[in-house]
DNA sequence: CGATATGTTGAATACGGTCAAAAAGTGTGG
DNA sequence: CCACACTTTTTGACCGTATTCAACATATCG
């Protein structure tokens, strides 16, 4: 389990901070909450400013279009960043728990006064950003340049690659709570479609996503597949 | 001209730093660099750490698939920061230029040690790297749920507000030096059908884009057609 | 058990892709 | 200034992946 500590002393700032110097769970005006699953946390166009940081459990963020559509920009995890924005302003997009969400919540003005003051949190906060731009650069490539095949097996191996970290993946299986819907939000597809896919990664015996349960079956073959090489993860 | 000291003290840090703190080129081991026209200034998977932040001119930032195809991930302009990441390693996407760049260089080292010593280096890089990934997210949005009419008039329209920022943009009218073909790679479409949306944008008075020449004809129209709103930009 | 969400399948359709060729623009050197 | 090569833009005909629409099956949950 990630705690908010963890997650300062994790990679790439590597522990430099001590426990003594932030404290457990007090740390500047942190409060650790806990949603049930299926709520919406914060909406599109709200004005707050609370910022979020994932310590278990499944959510998506998500921006919904005129038409109703939505785009899921990501499905944050355990140690990541939500809602930091460059300023103060309506937010852009939704976050919703899909699991049970422990979360740790501060404000942008307060981390901001924090980051001000002690620049390791400022590079770490830079870090997590940084590699959020990965994962969505990643997306954007699959989106834009892979077909569903592809498209769902690279998706599905990023998840694998992500929740290894956090010990909930182990030899290419792991619980999976998203929809074919959101699936199909998630990669810019149908729900038809999605499940036409799916159906074929299952055929070619490269992956399998059944009931909420995903194994991989051909790892080799399946990352050839999708293209998938998980540097930008790190 | 935006240099690199207006960017450090540019929103939302707003003028915190005071000349004197950073100096004016020659902070933080940081060289300034101009690129030739079309010259390929980092390369995927290179394991250089150099970091750039555009002072002027157009680039791409792309990311190349085993088939030969690319997707464009950004168009960094004047200000923005390129090739941060959370870890040392190989770099995921190349960087090119288009027009002219004039950068600044700094490395991932040195950079990193500036914001461990001064939160509000910190602080900006972080708010920087927050509004990159909302323009990603963004993209993401556009390639994922918008048709190519949207997508195309979105993009023009990022653009178009990008480039007022910095003084490139009046009146709906700006120069963009991008070809039909690289417009593709980064709406993720192909060069033939990109062709087709911009007849088709010129023909319904929407915007034009001839020769390298954009021109907003009815905004309120294109505004709604794109479903744009320039708050991400911020 | 009935209601609602999720998953599955088929048939018809459309949006954007592929292939191919020509026209227009750009740059270079003789 | 023109000839040549190359890139970029434009257009047409055809094709295919993914969408749409519709119906039904299967879970899930109060």
């Amino acid at each position: 389990m990630q705690t908010l500590l963890q997650f300062i002393r994790s990679q790439p700032v590597g522990g430099v901070l001590s426990k003594a110097d932030w404290g457990n769970n007090d740390f500047l005006g942190v409060a650790a909450r806990v949603y049930k699953p299926h709520s919406v946390i914060c909406r599109q166009d709200d004005d707050d400013d609370r910022i979020f940081i994932v310590k278990s459990g499944w959510a998506l963020l998500y921006r919904g279009l005129p038409s109703g559509e939505r785009q899921i920009i990501d499905t944050p995890l355990g140690g990541d960043i939500v809602g930091f924005r460059s300023v103060d302003g309506p937010r852009f997009a939704s976050l919703a728990s899909i699991t049970e969400l422990a979360v740790y919540e501060t404000s942008r003005k307060e981390l901001v006064e924090a980051v001000l003051s002690e620049g390791r949190l400022g590079n770490k906060i830079a870090c997590s950003l940084a590699r959020l731009n990965a994962i969505l650069a990643e997306h954007l490539v699959n989106v834009g340049r892979r077909n569903a095949m592809c498209r769902t097996a690279h998706f599905l191996l990023e998840l694998d690659e992500r929740l290894s970290k956090a010990g909930l993946s182990t030899h290419g299986r792991y619980e999976c709570p998203l929809t074919q819907h959101e699936l199909a939000d998630i990669l810019g597809l149908t729900t038809v479609h999605v499940n036409r896919t799916l159906r074929e990664l299952r055929k070619a015996d490269l992956v399998s996503f059944r009931a909420g349960h995903v194994e991989v079956i051909n790892r080799k073959k399946l990352v050839n597949t999708a293209g998938f090489d998980g540097e930008y993860l790190k």
